[in-house]
RNA sequence: GCCCGGGUGGCGGAAUUGGUAGACGCAGCAGACUUAAAAUCUGCCGGCCUUAUGGCUGUACCGGUUCGAGUCCGGUCCUGGGCACCA
């Protein structure tokens, strides 16, 4: 029996009973048959759904009803990234413990994930806040620990002196703290960082190789690690054994430098300044800009002379050392030289401070003019005014003056990154404690594995803004794990980037008590198709990578990449702007699937626009989609009996010319349908799937018109069934088709019902279409063109014209030049 | 400034990768059913000309390659995104 209307509800819960009761998306592993390993990024439990989640999630579950229809053994899982700043926030706000409101938050998006139809296996959930879970995050830090890839150093955050407590730079808003409004400082402490930057080389190169991943996040990734390769060069500083080194990647430029520049960290200028008023002045001014400072390239370039000067490695000249507000001490030395002739920001600041600018850089093309009264030349040319380096080009005097320096102990190549250590300390109470124990005599000792997890306590309340358990002694007063001397834990968490990092992989072996990883991680790894936002294409996906080479040095696992393919979701976009409350045009989800069902804001979600391009949100087109699946349910319905009754397999050869062609249609829109599939385009499937229903509701007839409606429909169903798996479910069983739709084979077209034996083709004359004839399918080049030249618009053209030559394109055209 | 994407009807978007531009849908217009409205169904729907057959024009702009260009090449303009005192 069917239901005469379309009622969502009705048929979504009927579908969503059988799956759980079925236990159709649990899955194990089964060696020999093919895995495949889909997932989408999961959320942050920040209370309910957006609408960017529908869309996340319903291309990853499309994408793995897909390949589960396609026979693949298909994991697709869902967790909670369930650390964070806003747990805080609304704990501070609504005076309820982070945990708690996290869990609700979980409990409530858990059920509108279920009741959009993902097939998720739910058995392998993970919450990032469990101590199951942050454990091996521990234990895995506790390991990079002793190898020495994790360590400890001081780094600059934003001080609240009112709350007393780190912010956030998000927190920071126009130079003030979000809540006190008091003038943020930057204060050094302590923290631990994770040595990312010995796996530069290999982030970066990996990267060529990665070509299921889209090739705007490859070159974000390659900017961000920012390879350089250059010369570290020793001026020597008189009376001094230790010289000034600097970086620089244009050696070429060396004999042009008339100053050197430091920052205002850097030891020369700390030195210079103990005697000098002025200049501890000026330093202090630099210590004072935000750490979130995000326009530096606005900031004023200032400078102070330190009053010291440099030898010159090759010339031996006495060079002045600057203090320069723009040096930075975290990348290369801290220090640079100078080359006002060649380089725009020291054009500038020479300029500004009337130091001496100087060519040694002409042009290699002779036509080329320089004006250095204008701007620093900085293209690379031949050198002059170089001593026994002019003359050469820039390349060769790279290669020469390396050479020479090398050989004098005054300078050594080397290769820089941009890309810095990750810094994971979070002076924040709602992240994983970090294992680690801090001991008046042994220093920095890490928790020993039979200690672990280091349990974050959940019952706290909050005094002010600051981490509770910074003022539990329960928690942190403890011995130390080597000496049995009294010792303190580390009350800073890990950055919520840790967790993101390595979930995929646990979601293999969510209960293994025993070990981070097990034999089933090496089973699902690497991840086949990973979807999540374009916002991750650098941090969150760099670390991952990262996070995927230390756990297979660790030894887990054997891949070297996490990810084989990556689809970056693009936004939601309301009347031409990303959806926000502040624009007060988001479109809630909840509502829409109330009204309409799961089915028809998937439908939706997927028709509007292709999945990595933005998706402009339309309340019309939503209706229009449950219009078309109304239309598929009434057809349904109207030809239930006779399609139940139809032959299964008719001889099509009898069908009339009109059946035949419909036939053919229906197949040839499956072919490209299966197509689009692969390349996941599917905006275009629910067109083709459209363009089936709309054909068979144009066939007229009974007997063999009726086996064409059993046949279409059985296609049509599976088509739409990764995208629609409601609606599908529910007629597929109704009009009495084999199996459940789920475990049904997924269709392919026959090739007799391609057969044609006539074709149409379009005839162009000098290229502008004239006309169409129709010929048989297997007439030769000369039949053709002679038909071609019969057709009375064409011979308007032709008449009374030399034909020049006559282009035939196999099924589809012929073009007559004349 | 450097590095990636994009510019196609009123709108979202197609075009099997050099072969009929505008599939499919939204909006709109006209009609059928209805006392009426909603829902549903049918037809039309880039612009200009034409009774129609049909013609001209058209994929940001200029030029090129080709029998043929939305697609390839050179230049220009606009636009979205990423990076940016990185030495």
């Amino acid at each position: 029996m069917i239901e005469e209307s379309y009622n969502p509800q009705a048929v979504e819960a009927e579908a969503q009973n059988y799956w759980q009761e079925q236990k159709t998306f649990r899955v194990t592993e089964e060696p020999g048959r093919e895995k495949f390993y889909c997932l989408s990024m999961f959320p942050y439990p920040s209370g309910r759904l957006h609408i960017g989640h529908v869309r996340n999630y319903t291309i990853g579950d499309v994408i793995a009803r897909y390949q589960r229809m396609l026979g693949k053994n298909v994991l697709q899982p869902m967790g909670w990234d369930a650390f964070g700043l806003p747990a805080e926030n609304a704990a501070i706000k609504n005076n309820v413990p982070p945990a708690h409101w996290t869990y609700d938050n979980i409990s409530h998006m858990r059920s509108q994930l279920q009741r959009i139809g993902f097939g998720y296996d739910w058995g392998r959930e993970i919450a990032t806040c469990r101590p199951e879970y942050y454990r091996w995050e521990q234990w895995l830090f506790t390991k990079l620990f002793e190898k020495g890839l994790a360590y400890k150093k001081n780094a600059t955050v934003n001080w609240d002196p009112v709350d007393q407590t780190v912010l956030a730079n998000e927190q920071v808003v126009d130079g003030r703290g979000w809540r006190s409004d008091a003038l943020v400082e930057r204060r050094d402490i302590s923290q631990w960082f994770l040595k990312i930057t010995a796996y530069a080389e290999e982030l970066l190169n990996e990267l060529d190789n990665m070509d299921g991943w889209p090739e705007a996040v490859r070159t974000m990734q390659r900017n961000w690690i920012g390879r350089s390769e250059g010369l570290e060069v020793e001026f020597a500083i008189p009376g001094q054994e230790q010289g000034l080194r600097i970086y620089t990647t244009r050696p070429d430029t060396l004999m042009g430098v008339s100053f050197m520049a430091v920052a205002a960290e850097h030891p020369l200028a700390v030195e210079a300044a103990k005697d000098n008023p002025e200049l501890t002045a000026f330093l202090e001014e630099c210590q004072r800009i935000l750490v979130s400072e995000a326009n530096m390239e606005t900031m004023e370039k200032k400078g102070m002379p330190t009053g010291r000067t440099v030898i010159h490695p090759i010339t031996g000249e006495h060079i002045p050392v600057w203090v320069a507000n723009f040096v930075l001490m975290s990348y290369g030395t801290g220090a640079v030289m100078a080359v006002p002739g060649h380089d725009q920001r020291d054009y500038e600041f020479a300029h500004k401070y009337g130091l001496p600018i100087i060519q040694v850089i002409a042009p290699a093309d002779n036509g080329q003019t320089i004006d250095l009264d204008q701007q620093a030349f900085t293209d690379k040319g031949v050198l002059v005014n170089s001593a026994q380096f002019s003359g050469l080009s820039s390349a060769a005097a790279f290669d020469a003056i390396a050479d020479f320096l090398a050989s004098q102990g005054k300078g050594e190549r080397r290769v820089n990154y941009r890309l810095r250590d990750w810094g994971v300390s979070r002076q924040r109470y709602w992240g994983a404690p970090i294992p680690i124990i801090n001991c008046q005599e042994c220093g920095a000792v890490a928790v020993p594995e039979s200690d672990l997890p280091v349990v974050l306590p959940e019952n706290i309340e909050f005094q002010g803004v600051m981490s509770p358990i910074k003022q539990m002694p329960e928690f942190y007063q403890t011995t130390c794990p080597r000496c049995g001397g009294p010792a303190e834990r580390e009350t800073d968490t890990f950055d919520t980037f840790m967790e993101s990092s390595w979930y995929y992989a646990r979601y293999a072996c969510p209960d293994d008590e025993q070990h981070m990883l097990d034999e089933r991680a090496s089973y699902w790894l690497p991840v086949d198709q990973y979807i999540g936002g374009i916002e991750h294409a650098i941090l969150h996906l760099l670390y991952a990578r990262f996070y995927h080479k230390l756990i297979r040095d660790a030894g887990l696992i054997d891949s070297a990449e996490p990810f084989t393919r990556l689809l970056t979701q693009g936004m939601v976009l309301k009347d031409g702007a990303k959806m926000s409350k502040s624009k007060g045009n988001t479109v809630d989800p909840q509502e829409l699937i109330d009204r309409y069902g799961a089915d028809t804001v998937r439908l939706f979600a997927m028709y509007a626009a292709p999945p990595d391009q933005s998706l402009e949100w339309s309340d019309t087109g939503v209706a229009g989609s449950y219009r078309f699946l109304g239309r598929l349910w009434s057809f349904a319905t109207q030809y239930n009996q006779a399609i139940r009754q139809a032959p299964v397999e008719p001889n099509w050869t009898q069908a009339t010319k009109t059946l035949r062609s419909q036939r053919r249609q229906i197949h040839q829109t499956l072919d490209q349908a299966l197509f689009d599939f692969s390349r996941h385009q599917f905006n275009t499937v629910v067109s083709a799937s459209m363009i089936i229903l709309n054909t068979l509701r144009e066939v007229e007839g009974n007997d063999l018109a009726d086996a064409l409606r059993r046949e279409g429909m059985s296609i049509l169903l599976r088509l739409l069934s990764p995208i629609a798996p409601h609606i599908t479910h529910v007629l597929w069983q109704a009009l009495g088709y084999e199996r459940v739709i789920i475990d049904a084979p997924w269709p392919t077209p026959d090739p007799a019902a391609l057969v044609r034996d006539s074709l149409t083709l379009v005839v162009q004359v000098n290229g502008k279409v004239r006309g169409q004839i129709e010929v048989s399918a297997d007439a030769e080049k000369a039949a053709i063109e002679e038909t071609a030249l019969t057709e009375p618009n064409v011979q308007r053209f032709v008449t009374d014209r030399t034909i020049r030559k006559i282009i035939v394109v196999p099924n589809k055209l012929v073009n007559i030049v004349c």
